[in-house]
RNA sequence: GUGGAUAUAGCUUAGUUGGUUAAAGCGCCAGGUUGUGGCCCUGGAGAGCGUGGGUUCGAGUCCCACUAUUCACCCCA
């Protein structure tokens, strides 16, 4: 007990984080030229944030958060998505009052669920995520969708499918829900048992249900698209002919409805096939009503989240190359007190001018170093004894093809540096 | 929350129909010339077999429970 991570958890060792920085590196950088700023935000918030924002008909918020109380008597929660923390920051700062659009990005934000884990799945995982306030206009979900895209791509994941789906506005909600309410209530006999109880409170989730009579039902339900009013038909036609222009390949999947109750309108998952089980690597869309339901005012917005732990993973899957990281450039090993002195003094004035370098710390053998150093993979070993010292010139050797030299230390110094500029 | 699988050294595994001090490869450490790596050789450290019960003269090997891991459902990133 005392030395296993709780369940759901994972961590992350030092052969692996080099792959964390690659991911990372890339989502700063598709941000950057994008224009999105980051955002850092806390790990737990008020737990009445998520009861009003991601609603509390959801099963996340209904059985998936971890929800204490403080000292202090507070409900708090460890965030279980990204999005109502935003807004939550969004309307107390009153960004609104600033230019618009804002967006925004964060990354490595650890999200909370206690769920059963599974491939691709944790109970503390970790997102990257973009938030863009105050852009109602079709073009602003087109290019939140290619900024993910842009991501996935540059991070070299083969064989992406982008779902996409409008489940209307405020507007034209309620008709559609009527009408799908009186579809499963005449086929009430074919549902499961969840469907069954969901039906009245959030009909919207029977599209999405796996068990093959909801389905077979699902599939000739009334369509959230086929209900749409005018406004929103024509922000769906519009992100689509944007998507065109751009030769982003989508499907509309009329099922997709998420699981968070703050969207409207768009609606899009991007998923990677070769996954298993979680297949979605990145799910969001438009919640335009959101700011208001936290208390601000009427603004639009559309982010989406991208599960890293998942990015990563699909990224080993397909064998995908990540770039591994600097070798050390030079160790150094010493023979002799005198001698580690001198090691230590280069070594230090290497690290000051940039170079990735290292000598021995544990007073091991000659022999002993060198295989240390190989294993390190060094790119060259200076030896330094008590005849180095003498003559002023070190050996090097080069541990690619064997072969060694003798300089001296500053002619070391000289070399490495020039390297690396 | 539901269902299935698994649980032996740091890692990957072997452990015959239950029977002496639990085995191997990799990794780690040290040697094989008194100052030289990657190959090879030798030696060493390291598990008492997930935990707790039970059956038995005797259990890593059988039974039960628990825990953990894992895959799937559900949900979602």
């Amino acid at each position: 007990m005392l030395t296993t991570a709780p369940k759901g958890t994972k961590d992350v060792l030092p052969g692996e984080s080099y792959q964390w920085h690659y991911i990372e590196n890339i989502m700063r950088e598709v941000c950057r030229v994008y224009g999105y700023d980051e955002i850092r935000l806390p790990t737990f918030e008020h737990t009445e944030l998520f009861l009003r924002g991601v609603g509390d008909t959801t099963d996340v918020v209904q059985k998936e958060m971890y929800t204490f109380e403080d000292k202090g008597g507070r409900s708090i929660t460890l965030k279980p998505e990204g999005t109502a923390g935003a807004a939550r920051m969004f309307v107390e700062h009153a960004l609104y009052n600033e230019a618009l659009p804002k967006r925004l990005y964060y990354l490595n934000s650890a999200h909370f669920r206690y769920e059963r884990p599974q491939a691709g799945r944790y109970r503390e995982h970790h997102q990257f995520g973009v938030e863009v306030f105050g852009a109602p206009q079709s073009a602003i979900d087109a290019e939140v969708i290619m900024l993910a895209m842009a991501v996935l791509r540059r991070a070299g994941l083969p064989n992406l499918e982008v779902e996409l789906n409008s489940i209307g506005c405020s507007k034209c909600r309620p008709a559609y829900s009527q009408a799908l309410k009186e579809y499963l209530h005449a086929h009430e006999d074919e549902l499961c048992g969840t469907c069954r109880e969901r039906m009245e409170r959030n009909p919207l989730r029977v599209l999405d249900c796996k068990v093959e009579g909801c389905k077979a039902v699902a599939a000739a339900a009334p369509k959230p698209v086929d209900y749409l009013c005018q406004e929103c038909a024509a922000h769906f036609e519009s992100l689509k002919a944007y998507l065109q222009m751009e030769n982003v390949k989508f499907r509309v999947n009329p099922f997709i409805v998420r699981g968070l109750d703050y969207y409207t309108r768009t609606v899009f998952e991007i998923l990677s096939p070769d996954l298993g089980a979680q297949s979605t690597v990145c799910g969001g869309g438009r919640y335009d009503g959101l700011i208001e339901a936290v208390g601000g005012p009427q603004v639009a917005g559309i982010g989406f989240g991208m599960g890293m732990e998942r990015l990563l993973l699909a990224l080993e899957k397909m064998n995908v190359d990540i770039p591994k990281p600097e070798r050390v450039q030079l160790y150094v090993a010493p023979m002799g007190e005198e001698a580690s002195l001198a090691a230590f003094d280069l070594v230090s004035r290497l690290r000051q001018a940039g170079v990735k370098a290292e000598t021995d710390c544990v007073g091991r053998s000659l022999k002993a170093q060198l295989k240390y150093a190989n294993k390190l993979d060094c790119a060259f070993v200076a030896v330094v004894g008590s005849d180095e010292l003498a003559g002023g010139a070190w050996r090097v050797r080069d541990m690619m093809g064997g072969e060694e030299t003798t300089r001296t230390p500053e002619e070391i110094f000289q070399m490495l540096t020039e390297a690396t500029k």
